[in-house]
DNA sequence: GGCTTTTCTTGACAGTCGTCAAGACTTTCC
DNA sequence: GGAAAGTCTTGACGACTGTCAAGAAAAGCC
């Protein structure tokens, strides 16, 4: 954008470009609320621009094609979400602490950010079909392994035993889980939440070893 | 179609509706491969004629719309699949052959339908957007759950012990584990049905109480 | 054989899609 | 002030979508 070097050019440089990227998450939230409640298969450029407040043009100012937006979109989603109970991990004082916290903060969320859970698990899906989010998702993936496995390992600490699987077989776990109370909560099971954090405090009571 | 009633009618009546209900299954495994290889998001029905022998106009002379069609494959999908470990069940004499047969079968699976079950989880998401596949995939759902609790309750039998987990939480756990490992699968990691078969096995293991 | 019914193809329709270019508007800078 | 750069809107493009109607082709019937 600008190959001046004086520090006046910098300064506004650097201003444009937050100003830039400010907008691009801006626009990049609305697409966020759009796909969320509409799905991968059925979300156009042209519905995010009018979930926001500007014309479908002004899209291919901040990204390249849809591809980058929904890939910016993902990224977005994912700094938001990554670290959801490290607070529950560090305030737990005790492994019963830990272990009821984490129930409650799963149902909280599966009650508060149903759509965006629906929105993730859709595109993790499309990420099996296309190339071209495949990197991203398995990123995020991975992240979502490494948050769970601070729940699990430290509630294995707290309470004085190993955990009896490996990180990925427990992210496995309380994905499945949490994605069968999804389906349960967003077709109307009015239990769904309140099952999940009872299946979630009982399963991960049993990963790790009695002693 | 027909409303004399004479037997030579008759018999006319259900060769034409066999015949009819046989182009539809043969379209339906027509759109159930396409949307496989392309996922529901970017299949079109003109894509799923040009995977038969057909034009895509005849599609809506054996289904109303696009919604039957792929309730249609959804519903021929489910019927192959949902006794995938039924012989497995019946077959095994010990404990430790039904687990061993288990996780070789779910591996087995993994390798050999993999797209297909990228399908299903496509579809299944779909049903938490559209309303219209919503009964279908619930359906099939409860049908797997049944068919993974004739695992795990046969093998609780086999093993002298009850199972730990309710029918629920078991094919949650194990329909984590298999998307966990489909994920790998189809992104290139060489040890995903290996991975798969060794942490059925072992899950298997602990959803029984030791006694 | 001809007649009727079923089956399938062709071509068109109205609409939507992602993309992009031309230009208007706004902001920034000297 | 005016020039320049950045930002946004508008309208168009070619391609693609699901749907449907008209009629060709095939099969079944007497």
């Amino acid at each position: 954008m600008t190959q001046v070097s004086s520090k006046s050019q910098e300064r506004l440089s650097r201003r444009q470009v937050d100003k830039f990227s400010e907008r691009r998450a801006q626009l990049a939230a609305s697409a966020l609320q759009t796909l969320s409640e509409l799905g991968y298969a059925r979300t156009s450029l042209r519905e995010i621009a009018q979930n926001s407040e500007f014309s479908h043009g002004v899209l291919h100012y901040y990204f390249r094609d849809k591809v980058e937006l929904i890939t910016h979109c993902v990224r977005q989603y994912k700094a938001e979400c990554v670290t959801r109970y490290d607070r529950i991990v560090v305030d737990a004082g005790s492994a019963e602490e830990l272990r009821q916290g984490f129930g409650a903060a799963m149902a909280a969320t599966l009650r508060e950010d149903a759509t965006l859970h629906r929105l993730w698990y859709d595109l993790r899906n499309q990420g099996l079909f296309e190339e071209s989010f495949r990197a991203d998702v398995l990123d995020i993936d991975q992240s979502l392994e490494r948050m769970i496995w601070r729940v699990v390992s430290r509630y294995a600490e707290l309470a004085g035993s190993p955990p009896s699987v490996s990180p990925g077989v427990a992210y496995a776990i309380f994905d499945g889980l949490f994605q069968q109370a999804l389906l349960g909560y967003l077709t109307g099971r009015d239990s769904a939440a309140a099952d999940l954090q009872t299946n979630v405090e009982q399963v991960l009571d049993q990963l790790v070893v009695r002693t």
